[in-house]
Parts: structure tokens; C-alpha cells; sequence
DNA sequence: AGCTTGATTGCCT
DNA sequence: GGCAATCAAGCTA
């Protein structure tokens, strides 16, 4: 249901971050991230604009998010609770989309070794872990998608995503902008049940 | 200058 | 399910 067919590109363009976060997030669905030749197939992602509560562009630029207020197609890394890393693809207009789980695919064993002792379903089942098993951090915040060590190539067939509520919010905690690939072992927690 | 909190994770009971 | 780890951004003053 995006508005654009990016499918028959290999790779990625610029173009296909300019649009609503939202649509950006459930279209990564299926995609391949590589970081230097480490990834997986995009399994979980969600949508953060500047009119929603829960993101850090809410109120306005700030040294931190100001990637968020650049140019689409860039990557805005931030540090969550003083401990971990998490990676955004910015959409443009403070907006940027969270990737949040992959399938462990490319690269298992620098994978393996980067995230020692953990099972293979749990190597990238969470955005922390996702950024300690590809090695992002924060130098590379800012970076353009378009360029090494990032590399984005669109899947074959339009995969089946569901989309819930957002996960460790305090706000905006009804807007469903969380995908995930239906039925996916690899996501960060379960999608919950409908009720 | 000081205080609060967080788009998380892993280990404990 | 509960909670500690660990610290800087952002807010209040």
C-alpha cells in the first residue's frame, strides 16, 4: 500500500525515504541492511514523526536530533539508557523510522562473535542488539544510506506486515506505527494478539 | 548546576 | 514478572 513502487530497484534510492514515516517503516519490511557486509532482511521497524509525542524531534531541533531535521536517507544513531545504540533511517522533516529487528542472514559469524554466547534468534531481535551485532554506533550518525558501509537492497516479493502498537513508550502509545513481518521468529517481542 | 528520564537489555526470583 | 546497569540529553532554575 505505499504510494511508490521501489521494487524493481536493486538498491535503494533517495527517493524512497521521502515519504511519510509510516509508509517509509512498513515498506523496510523485507529489506536487506547490510553495515560492511553484516545484516539480514528488515523483520521489525517504527515510525517517528515531529507531530507525535514519543519523538525526539517533538519539540523542536536539538544538538542530538538534529540529523532527524536533514536530508531523507540518512542515518541517525542515537544512545539509549546510557548503554546502547539505536539506529534510525531519517525521512526528512525531524521525521525517521527506528529498525528495530532483522533476520541474522550475511556475516553470521561477526555477528556471532560481536554478540558472544547469544542464540542465533536473538543476534539482532531488538535495536540495541541490532546495532551490537552490526557494529553501529554513534560516528555514524548522520551518514548517508547510499553510501559504504551501508548498503539497502529491496526484497523480491511485497511481504505480509502487521502493524501494532509501538514498543517502551510513555506517550503516543495508541499510534500503531510499529511493523513487523507477520509471523517472524526474529522480532523483539511478539506482535500481541487482536482482541 | 542539579534533576529526571529514557524509542533497552540481561539477569534475578 | 521485577529490577539494576549507566549516562547524557533536555529541562528547570
Amino acid at each position: 500500500m505505499s504510494g511508490l513502487d521501489d521494487r524493481a530497484f536493486g538498491q535503494l534510492g533517495a527517493a524512497f525515504f521521502q515519504r511519510p514515516a509510516e509508509q517509509v517503516a512498513r515498506d523496510l519490511i523485507g529489506v536487506t541492511l547490510l553495515v560492511d557486509g553484516v545484516g539480514g532482511t528488515i523483520v521489525e521497524t517504527e515510525a517517528y514523526d515531529s507531530e507525535d509525542p514519543a519523538s525526539h524531534s517533538f519539540r523542536g531541533p536539538t544538538p542530538r536530533n538534529a540529523v532527524m531535521f536533514g536530508p531523507a536517507g540518512h542515518v541517525y544513531v542515537y544512545r539509549i539508557y546510557g548503554l546502547h545504540w539505536c539506529l534510525n533511517f531519517t525521512v526528512g522533516l525531524g521525521a525517521a523510522v527506528l529498525i528495530r529487528a532483522l533476520r541474522p542472514e550475511t556475516g553470521l559469524e561477526a555477528m556471532r562473535a560481536r554478540r558472544r554466547g547469544v542464540a542465533d534468534r536473538l543476534l539482532c531481535a531488538g535495536p540495541g542488539r541490532l546495532c551490537e551485532a552490526l557494529a553501529v554506533e554513534g560516528a555514524m550518525n548522520g551518514h548517508s544510506l547510499m553510501a559504504p558501509p551501508f548498503e539497502l537492497r529491496q526484497g523480491e516479493a511485497r511481504p505480509a506486515v502487521v502493524a501494532s502498537r509501538r514498543i517502551g513508550l510513555s506517550v503516543g502509545v495508541d499510534t500503531l506505527w510499529r511493523f513487523s513481518l507477520s509471523g517472524s521468529p526474529y522480532l523483539s517481542k511478539p506482535v500481541p494478539a487482536e482482541r
